[in-house]
DNA sequence: TTTTGATTTAACCAACTGGTCAAAAATAAA
DNA sequence: TTTATTTTTGACCAGTTGGTTAAATCAAAA
């Protein structure tokens, strides 16, 4: 068996077949589609991943780990909270920007298998206790209001994430269907999220 | 033609229809589960609304506009400012929580098809610029802090939805997927929320 | 009662979809 | 080279899905 033949292959199905589910969720997308992008054929996806729901656990996995525990090595920093949440919201903004599918993706495909998101997570290790405790250590310290720190992060995550699942509804109400505005609006929103937060819980 | 018949049964359709795509989509929706939902033969689903997708239209366009003008004469009171926003906070989340798959339903719609929304938005002449004149008159009062009013707008239906539309993943990472223990949470939020973003738009 | 038109149904169909299989091609081992 | 193993393919299949049709039922008008 030559490896790097078999890796390039199993690297290309699950490139394409995360392009294919991110776009078009686990009921839009197509086998064939996938086999297609991948530039292979249907028998050979099978043949790596026996069924497509294999090869959606295989993706959905692949990608919900790929992004939380990068953000967490930022929150670990010793940089003071508003540096630190400055940099989470703009890489964290930027990431969605260039997979403006992934929002919808991930909240659609957790909405419609709770179960299976409730076994990743748990096999991932990731929990918000760091989070938690580092909020209440700026509570305690007396730099931010007191209030339940699961609050500031769920709010973090909606002010970043919201704007990108609503992509079309945005650019359509408030820019006239210009791409470009909105684009430049969700730029902006780089640096105006940090500041809303950070106005709302610094004690001044 | 008996009129309360046909009303009755088309409203029977449409009410399983709405059940049925809010919760699936459209890839993930049925026909014959609309039908079964709705007591009727699959046939008569056709005879009805002749395609599926002419009937996921109709829903989308039904729950789409259900939903913000409602929301609109909200802000046309002439209550404070901090009133106006409580109510809406409220009042938000409230229908949601009623129905957490709709945050998932709207947005992954809006993104599988944005010219459908486009006709929707502009047929509904619902448009922002009403909120959007409400902020800027608090700002010139001193009232408000100056911003992009849009940023508000956004930011507050982020903070309502997206808590609702990660709904699992939040059940599970901080409330080890007690259920009861989430919707407190929430439940919770319809105050945090609006004291969140007055917090940061307030000038003290 | 008969007739007319709308409503409802059971049976059916063509296209699509995930998945299989046997054989061919490519690669590695002997 | 020959043999054994893995990778790739084209053809195929069974189940599902959206949609159709002709006939049956029903309600109201004549």
């Amino acid at each position: 068996m030559n490896d790097l033949k078999k890796d390039n292959t199993e690297e290309k199905i699950l490139n394409a077949a995360q392009n294919v589910f991110i776009e078009k969720g686990m009921d839009g997308a197509r086998m064939q589609a996938i086999a297609d992008e991948a530039g292979i054929n249907k028998a050979l996806l099978h043949y790596y991943f026996r069924t497509k729901e294999k090869l959606f656990n295989a993706i959905f996995t692949k990608v919900f780990s790929q992004i939380f525990p990068n953000l967490m090595t930022m929150v670990r920093s010793e940089r003071p909270l508003e540096e630190k949440l400055g940099m989470f919201v703009e890489t964290y903004i930027d990431l969605l920007q260039k997979n403006p599918f992934l929002p919808t993706f991930i909240l659609k495909e957790m909405n419609r298998n709770p179960d299976f998101l409730a076994k990743i997570i748990k096999g991932s290790g990731v929990n918000p206790t760091e989070v938690i405790a580092m909020f209440e250590k700026e509570m305690d310290a007396g730099k931010i209001r007191r209030m339940d720190p699961r609050d500031i992060l769920v709010n973090i995550l909606g002010l970043s994430i919201f704007p990108i699942a609503a992509g079309p509804l945005i650019t359509i109400m408030f820019f006239e269907n210009d791409k470009a505005a909105y684009k430049a609006f969700i730029e902006r929103r780089k640096k105006t999220v940090t500041e809303f937060v950070l106005n709302s819980i610094l004690i001044k």
